[in-house]
DNA sequence: ACCCAGGGTCATA
DNA sequence: TATGACCATGGG
């Protein structure tokens, strides 16, 4: 594994000049970004709209109605996302930790760290999703490794894509700034360009972003 | 019909 | 520490 804070700057310009901002995370409040975290694990976005269209039009979008709710209707309303029966689990653990941890007023006041493995201590939170919380509802800088960035930096042999993501995730801190803004685009981004398939012509953007980094 | 998607937990060796 | 099984829907 080799990189460099150049390569990854160099790849975020080239990112952000083939496919713009992206204006992420897509919702409505920091608590739907978190329910959308969690119903998004190991399942495609287009599922977690229905489902969270369906919390919303439950008026279930919120951290008490999470709460209250059966756990057979919470399973009905996100079942487009599947893994239903452990998503609802996981919801719920989340959920009656946020209330215990005392919300947003205390968490945002807790130092990057605690608040990491605070969020880690939570049954169903794993290290991608502490992290998009982390990055887009609590605005810490960090960089998410998620498989798409693993795919990327594979393809560019930046990485060999099976280290650990303990390993992935202290060697692009210390080499990343600690813009948030950036950092959240550049997430964006590169699940943007996972999702960009190949248009086949010269124009191809997709083919335009993995040319090989000259730095 | 098959494959995978914006992961994580748990049991086993 | 490191694999493997499991969870489940919807779109290509």
């Amino acid at each position: 594994m080799r990189i460099s804070g150049n390569q990854l700057e160099a790849l975020y310009r080239r990112l952000y000049a083939a496919y713009g901002p992206q204006y992420w995370w897509p919702a409505d409040s920091p608590f739907e970004m978190m329910v959308g975290a969690i119903l998004t694990q190991n399942t495609a976005w287009t599922n977690v709209e229905q489902a969270l269209q369906n919390l919303k039009q439950s008026k279930a979008l919120h951290v008490h109605a999470i709460i209250e709710l059966a756990d057979e209707k919470l399973a009905a309303l996100i079942r487009p996302s599947g893994y239903f029966n452990i998503k609802t689990k996981r919801l719920k653990n989340y959920a009656r930790w946020f209330v215990d941890a005392g919300c947003f007023r205390t968490l945002k006041c807790l130092d990057d760290e605690v608040l990491r493995r605070h969020l880690l201590s939570v049954n169903g939170i794993g290290p991608e999703t502490a992290d998009t919380i982390l990055l887009y509802a609590f605005e810490r800088p960090l960089f998410v490794i998620d498989i798409y960035a693993r795919r990327l930096f594979k393809k560019l042999t930046l990485i060999s894509g099976d280290e650990p993501y303990a390993t992935l995730r202290l060697a692009f801190a210390s080499v990343l700034a600690d813009d948030v803004p950036m950092l959240q685009e550049y997430h964006a981004l590169i699940v943007r360009h996972g999702k960009e398939k190949c248009s086949g012509d010269a124009t191809c953007k997709h083919c335009a972003v993995e040319a090989l980094i000259s730095v």
